[in-house]
DNA sequence: CTTCTCTAGGTACAGCGTACGTAGAAGCTT
DNA sequence: AAGCTTCTACGTACGCTGTACCTAGAGAAG
């Protein structure tokens, strides 16, 4: 693997409509390339550097980038978040934001990492996994309700960014007493994070409209009562209060933890030998 | 709850710039309110009639538009339906479709419950509830794979509809036997549909670019190697080869139902006593 | 019959992501 | 210092999006 910085790869450039790469083409090139360092810019925004070191310093940084388009996100919401709203909102032309970004989804992962940053994670676990699980989900669910936006994102795309990094990390430390191998930590990794997720997402979305919420309810009891959902009308007849979100949460992330935690699939797997009715 | 007939809504003129109203219009008008069922037509496309029985019979359904663009996104992804797209499918003018979806939106929520219409489910469950999730489990996994577009969706809107409602009845007649009140079992399908989502989803992402996925690598092992990470590069180290899907599948699928069936939280709730840190 | 609602569809607009080109600043080489 | 190179900033423009609004005309209700 290279490291971190490869400025000169001198590849080929970009398919020029005519293909005419002979060897000769190629040896020019290497002497006085058309186009020096053409192509090949990663995709992933965080294998490109920041700065080169070259031409004028830039006026602004990821980081202030990413600051803006999560005020902006805050405020009004993910589909306010356009490339111009955040120029504008850093005081710059639009098209100069693609000096630092080149896509927009790219200033969605800056979006994701800089979140991801506001972890304030203990520097060692406890070595009680649970009681450390617990605590890393409480936060987990701060930063989502700090941020209605977040869910959603984390939930669209896989994330990985200095800070998810960190985050990852901490996670396989805290389940590392636990004694499952690395692969399957990830996996519960994936669970956690993404239960969490969901259910912040829930909570936003109910959140959302109150309107929303009363039509909703009414079309719902409207389909118990039509006798094409029977068991759907049962459970709305023994349902108690709508129950408190935090208590719901801290149930459902137990359990949670407690499937993280079961020995590696107690005897053998059960759903691997059915398969799927259609 | 008014009944699913709500037929005459003469709605306002919505500010015609033409004041046309002929003081025989206003009068009528004055006798039967100007607006005597005005707006109020549901958000909720499910709380709307698909007919009317009034004007002219519509040349298409909700069903046929919902198939049309379900094709389109099989094909092109879910970025390539748009109201002209489909409206062109259909052989329609693009506003025309309006009169059927009256927001995009809705129209994601057509697609959504056309796929939940894919479900064959059994007409009772077998009295197994772990047979029974994992079949309903490995169901679902194939539906996601048909359509690589579903888990982006189901994530992100709640989605109810007829075939969404069956296969909730049907979830909860399956976990009848566990004796867990209906607001739980609510929470369990929660946690089993967001899982299977969520694993379909990363089969997605992961599946969409080898160059992607050669570049993410590479970005993994170095950041594993810049020591800044440790339980990550041990991870790494000690990771196996690579794991069939469906395995994993299977193992955590296993460990979601084992979350379920689980007795009501053991003793008290631990994750509760937890407060979060920062 | 008349009346009135409904449908089909065109036109138009604001806003989006971004390709492309130009002007000039700043660092490296000589 | 000069010159070359490479970067930044930013305006213009294009194709696309969702959808508000309007006009005709079809067809059921009275």
């Amino acid at each position: 693997m290279p490291s971190s910085k490869s400025p000169s790869s001198p590849d080929q450039p970009e398919q020029p409509d005519q293909p005419q790469l002979q060897p000769q083409d190629q040896a020019q090139a290497q002497q006085q390339p058309t186009r020096p360092t053409p192509p090949e810019a990663p995709e992933l925004i965080w294998l490109r550097p920041e700065r080169t070191g070259r031409g004028p310093r830039p006026a602004h940084s990821r980081d202030s980038i990413a600051a803006a388009a999560i005020v902006i996100a805050d405020a009004e919401g993910l589909d306010a978040v356009s490339m111009r709203r955040v120029a504008a909102a850093l005081g710059a032309g639009t098209m100069s934001l693609y000096n630092y970004v080149p896509k927009k989804e790219h200033l969605l992962d800056l979006m994701l990492d800089a979140a991801a940053g506001e972890y304030r994670l203990p520097p060692e676990p406890t070595g009680d996994v649970r009681a450390d699980l617990a605590s890393l989900g409480h936060t987990q669910l701060a930063i989502f309700r700090r941020h209605p936006w977040l869910p959603a994102l984390v939930l669209a795309r896989p994330g990985i960014g200095p800070n998810a990094l960190r985050y990852t990390d901490y996670f396989l430390a805290v389940t590392a007493p636990t004694g499952l191998p690395g692969g399957a930590r990830m996996e519960a990794m994936a669970m956690f994070n993404g239960f969490i997720c969901q259910f912040a997402q829930y909570e936003q979305t109910a959140a959302a409209g109150a309107k929303w919420q009363a039509e909703m309810i009414g079309y719902l009891t409207q389909a118990a009562m039509s006798g094409n959902y029977p068991n759907l009308a049962q459970a709305f007849a023994t349902a108690g209060p709508p129950a408190d979100p935090d208590q719901a949460f801290d149930r459902s992330l137990d359990r949670v933890i407690l499937a993280i935690l079961a020995p590696p699939t107690g005897s053998q797997s059960l759903s691997g030998e059915i398969r799927r009715t259609p």
